[in-house]
DNA sequence: CTTATCTTTCAAAAAGTTTTGAACTTTCAA
DNA sequence: TTGAAAGTTCAAAACTTTTTGAAAGATAAG
């Protein structure tokens, strides 16, 4: 196989596996092509490699720094603004939980919050009221644990999980 | 708030919860409302209870089985099909890491995998493949982490993480 | 200043996804 | 068997999300 082709290979496998996990598809292929090249890149050589539009290439860089998933690195004597990707994929994990715990599990816990204000004592209400307290209890807990997950340190977090679990 | 209100409320976050978690809206909306009904439904309650097309509904209770997210009930003397939903949290939540971890993981490893064959010892080459080299160790890892969660005893399970992480 | 370059915005178009509804198939009680 | 009820399929329509491109806004060098 040829680099090109690899590289072309892996900007559309990366692109995919984002666009399961909240990132857009252009989104995650800026991310994929700034792991991959050599030194940070700018708006119009990430337009020009993945062949997209200005507009296109800017919202995405944005929405990526505003995860954390990139970085703007200024050069030194250049006009251009130039951008380099988070490469430890732990932090790029962490990046993802954080932002993904802010968007859906807090909102859900807020309305399961609301939720145990029903009215009602007759024996629906009560069962409905069990459903979602289960589902309250369980959402504190994930959260709980996404947050230490999030707060931990990469090596020790794996070696310990791999080995607890087992 | 009223009952019905509440409920209502349920379905909607739960089906926007879903949404994001490879779990169309309606799939999750079906799910919610087997969730809190008492007893099982046919799909023409599900289709009058979400407003939906029975098409709709059908295509999605196949889905939520699929995933392993709602069983098929039949009921002595019925004609109909009748559904319940998996109501332990635990469960659905590992019903999705293995079905996630096979749609998109799985993937993303064999292209990792072929992406060790590109040709060229160059320099740029040589990066190339220690990025990749990088995530395929990652996702391994992630991989392995995953299928212990799927394995292991929810309480053991929850109980040991907490208490290890934190 | 002025101008050329770079960045941002946003409405409209394109692409992608979900839903519908009508036609078709299966099932079972009579 | 037969036919009414239940379940399935799938192309077209509705809806959602993403992308484009043109215009406007910044910025810095001359």
């Amino acid at each position: 196989m040829e680099l090109e082709e690899g590289k072309h290979k892996f900007i559309q496998s990366w692109g995919t596996l984002g666009s399961h996990w909240g990132i857009n598809r252009t989104m995650a292929q800026i991310h994929a092509l700034l792991l991959i090249s050599n030194g940070p890149l700018s708006a119009n050589d990430i337009k020009e490699g993945l062949n997209i539009s200005m507009g296109n290439t800017n919202m995405n860089i944005r929405a990526l720094i505003d995860w954390g998933l990139v970085y703007k690195e200024l050069i030194p004597g250049e006009r251009k603004d130039f951008y380099v990707a988070e490469k430890d994929m732990w932090e790029v994990v962490r990046r993802i939980v954080t932002q993904r715990k802010k968007k859906e599990l807090e909102p859900l816990t807020r309305v399961l919050n609301e939720l145990q204000k029903v009215e009602g004592d007759d024996e629906e209400t009560q069962e409905f009221k069990k459903v979602v307290k289960d589902i309250h209890l369980f959402s504190g807990k994930a959260n709980t644990a996404l947050e230490n997950l999030v707060r931990s340190d990469s090596k020790w977090f794996i070696g310990t999980f791999m080995k607890m679990i087992k």
